[in-house]
RNA sequence: GGAGGGGUGGCCGAGCGGUCAAUGGCAGCAGACUGUAAAUCUGCCGACGAGAGUCUACGAAAGUUCAAAUCUUUCCCCCUCCA
């Protein structure tokens, strides 16, 4: 079934692993952070810079490009890769996570209870989701059977069950309701799926259950126990970090861990370290690049400004006159040209190579890091690994 | 020389007797952002004070009024049109 896609597990240290997820575009070395690219396109900057900073795979996405310019569109053009010009193995998301994000709002503004913008999630019924297109106010019905099509239709070489993306805040009936409906939408993926495969590409199952043992381990065990390629942690993950890694080792305690096992949507370095340490192979996450554009480098710990924080804003007046590059020790395009002076300046002057050069020095950074976390797992000292980057 | 229109907080610009320390916008400052609706959002932004509050403010000066950024007079400066 999934004859061209193959992991490997090659190092373990503790639950930590490191592996070879091989793909017929090429092999990704686990654990590895995918870039969000969500309109086709990771926003700033270019695939050959992806490249040229050790980009193994990115991510796009099945609402939006549903929306526009549709999918059909873009097989017609060819399929996503082509259409993108990227040549290298990359991820559809299945529009699940937009029935929280159009339904709630950010994930930070649902935790704190704060409700931002226009709701463009019409309804959530058994057949799917109804939402309003971003693009054109058009109401469209994303059902487990479309979200598998279009994700068909794009391409992409890893792709993922149609899910509701439940929030925090709701009561354990309601989570495990959308879980157990979440569980009958992935089989229809599944079906969906199964009945056109052409061993071009490779079906994620998520696990729901929100912050509950025991639906995180009915939820991780059904993803378990039907033929998907993978398994990611979707939904909530709490509202404080202690209880991500609660979660997280939740669903762990029921999955199949000779697949390969995915973190939705987490990109902190720390959340990243703790996720490998729970045995999480890859991760995705808009943080990187979207930070990026506003102003956020991601810097290591020596190269912090006494926050408490991953990153340095660049905005922030300390840093126009300050000669050095975002890292002493980055070797990036952007520490190798520019001083944090000059991307201050650039900031403030509304320059559009600010936002090219931050987020070509994060997704660096991410690479770096993971690349880092995978000789720490082979060498065994992963905790070594983590004073220097947490 | 004649006619008219203006001068408001760092900038632009509302307000045209009290509810004005003064709407907005920009800039500034701080914060947020985790399967990207948003290169976005939130807060602060005269001085002193933790705060209640106090003081100084709407070109300058003098007045009218219980009360003036708002009305009157004079002065200074800017712009437009006609000579």
């Amino acid at each position: 079934m999934y004859r061209n896609f193959r992991f490997d597990v090659i190092s373990v240290a503790d639950r930590a692993r490191c592996g070879i997820l091989k793909t017929s575009r090429g092999e990704i070395r686990t654990p590895a952070f995918v870039f969000c690219g969500t309109k086709a396109s990771v926003k700033a900057v270019t695939p050959q810079q992806l490249k040229e900073v050790n980009t193994q795979i990115i991510l796009s996405n099945t609402y939006h490009l549903f929306s526009y310019p549709g999918a059909e569109h873009i097989k017609m053009l060819g399929g996503l890769h082509k259409f993108m010009g990227w040549d290298k193995p990359m991820f559809t998301d299945s529009g699940g996570f937009q029935i929280f994000s159009l339904g709630y709002g950010s994930v930070a503004n649902e935790i704190k209870g704060k409700r931002s913008g226009i709701p463009k999630l019409i309804k959530v019924d058994e057949r799917g989701a109804v939402f309003k297109s971003y693009w054109d106010g058009n109401t469209q019905l994303l059902t487990p059977e479309k979200s598998i099509k279009i994700q068909r239709d794009l391409g992409a070489d890893f792709i993922v069950s149609f899910d509701e993306c439940t929030p925090y805040r709701i009561e354990k009936k309601r989570t495990e309701e959308s879980m157990e409906r979440s569980h009958r939408w992935e089989k229809r993926s599944l079906d969906a799926f199964e009945q056109f495969n052409d061993y071009s590409q490779a079906l994620y199952g998520i696990v729901q259950g929100g912050i509950y043992a025991d639906l995180r381990k009915r939820s991780a065990e059904f993803v378990s126990d039907n033929p998907f390629f993978a398994s990611a942690i979707g939904g909530t993950l709490g509202a404080t970090k202690e209880q991500m890694y609660e979660v997280i080792e939740m669903a762990m305690n029921g999955l199949n861990i000779s697949r390969p096992i995915h973190l939705l949507g987490i990109g902190g370095i720390v959340d990243i370290f703790k996720g490998v340490a729970l045995g999480i192979d890859t991760f995705d996450c808009v943080h990187p690049t979207r930070i990026a554009r506003h102003g956020g480098a991601l810097v290591k710990s020596q190269y912090r400004d006494g926050s408490s924080r991953e990153h340095i804003n660049l905005k922030k007046s300390t840093y126009k006159n300050d000669d050095s590059p975002i890292e002493l020790d980055c070797n990036c395009l952007t520490c190798r040209s520019f001083s944090r002076a000059y991307l201050h300046y650039l900031l403030k002057a509304n320059e559009l190579l600010a936002l090219q050069a931050i987020t070509i020095h994060n997704i660096k950074f991410m690479n770096a890091l993971m690349e880092e976390i995978r000789s720490g797992i082979t060498q065994n000292n992963l905790k070594t690994i983590s004073e220097k980057w947490c």
